[in-house]
DNA sequence: TCCTGATGTGACCGGGTGGTCATATTAGGA
DNA sequence: TCCTAATATGACCACCCGGTCACATCAGGA
């Protein structure tokens, strides 16, 4: 259910708004909640020409999800270039700064991912998430296969569980800095960039001593 | 807005239906789309009836998560008793254990826990939020302020980091065992018994190598 | 038995939703 | 200039929601 013609057609700058929008009423209150009406009087046009530009409100959700993907892809494509080769906890450690500058620079964008993690009633949910993790597996998962051949990390843990523990601390770190509800006592919102910078440092480094080789 | 008196006075069985009822529609549905109407239907009482019994939507839901609270406080209270001065570690490895017992018991308040974590538009949202998060920073804080004291681990980090480090993993842990939607590559849902504990037991070792005192 | 207060009932209300469609407006080639 | 096809419009529809209330039913003391 992609955009229709008429949207394409569209000068760039009102798709832009289009987005915009819907992309804020999607973040601020999930799929169900958001609603056209409201879009449609913030924009200044009218319901039915939001349905000549897209099929219903699921196509509309499908492409902003879309444009979603498109950011995270680029941000992953940006990151494997600059240290295809460094330590493995540099590169997650980067990873964690990446999402970092992704939730400064599109807060809305991580707030609708958020929703589609929780949110049960959001359309074709399940493939959705897929292609995000298929990303996220195959950065991390290729991470740590490399740095288990390299000896840098234990051999005795399966990738999965690495890349469970690596992403369940960098999420929730994540989440937390996006929405202080999150966030459980690091109060990462109030904090000094100095102090932000020592908590993920911190973080970086537990998990290297947890999943460092066992020394003898 | 606790229940009315009408309630109260209801045979416990059929307030045990009523309850069951709602905690059901409430975990399928999250707060805001969970319909009286299905509710009522189901049970097979007037609507009118069950606004007799609680004030409103918002009142029977502050009722269901009241349960929950009780519950978990039950789970922790038990959780004290069994093992107060035993280590660190083995203490947190318990607490996991008790998450996957509350789970396998009560499936659907868990359910509705997860939903007023990450639905924002629950009533009271961050009161009930606080009331959970208060009984793990004191469980958990506590834990950390003896482990640090006792030398069981790193004194060089904040005991809210510790709890942060612990609460990503084993909160996570427990939503994937939860919803598979959630588990990125572990596939809780299917491991048998022998390989969930090597599971356990692996992510407890993470966490030990990680949060112990470094080696000099 | 009858009366009264408590409890049970469901038709109904106002409001919001996603979606439709007959009609008005516009753009641009003939 | 005029005609036509593409686009814009918003009143309208059916549906579902939480919540109300006049009324039916029931329980049990007088």
């Amino acid at each position: 259910m992609p955009p229709k013609g008429t949207y394409i057609n569209l000068p760039a700058a009102k798709q832009a708004r289009i987005l915009t929008a819907a992309v804020r009423e999607f973040a601020e209150n999930g799929y169900r909640r958001a609603s056209l009406n409201t879009m449609v009087k913030e924009l200044g046009i009218a319901k039915g020409s939001l349905y000549q530009y897209f099929v219903n409100k699921e196509g509309l959700f499908l492409y902003v999800f879309d444009r979603f993907t498109d950011l995270v892809k680029e941000m992953l494509a940006s990151q494997v270039k600059n240290g295809p080769s460094a330590n493995f906890f540099t590169q997650i450690q980067e990873a964690l700064w990446a999402g970092i500058r992704f939730i400064d620079s599109q807060p809305d964008f991580y707030r609708i991912y958020l929703r589609v993690l929780f949110e049960e009633e959001v359309p074709q949910r399940r493939a959705l998430l897929g292609k995000v993790r298929l990303f996220s597996m195959e950065y991390f998962g290729g991470l740590c296969a490399q740095a288990q051949a390299g000896g840098i990390i234990r051999q005795d843990l399966p990738c999965p569980m690495v890349v469970f523990l690596v992403e369940s601390v960098l999420d929730r770190f994540l989440q937390a800095y996006a929405s202080p509800d999150h966030d459980t006592g690091l109060g990462l919102a109030t904090l000094s960039a100095g102090d932000r910078e020592l908590a993920v440092v911190q973080i970086i480094d537990v998990l290297k001593s947890g999943l460092s080789p066992l020394r003898a």
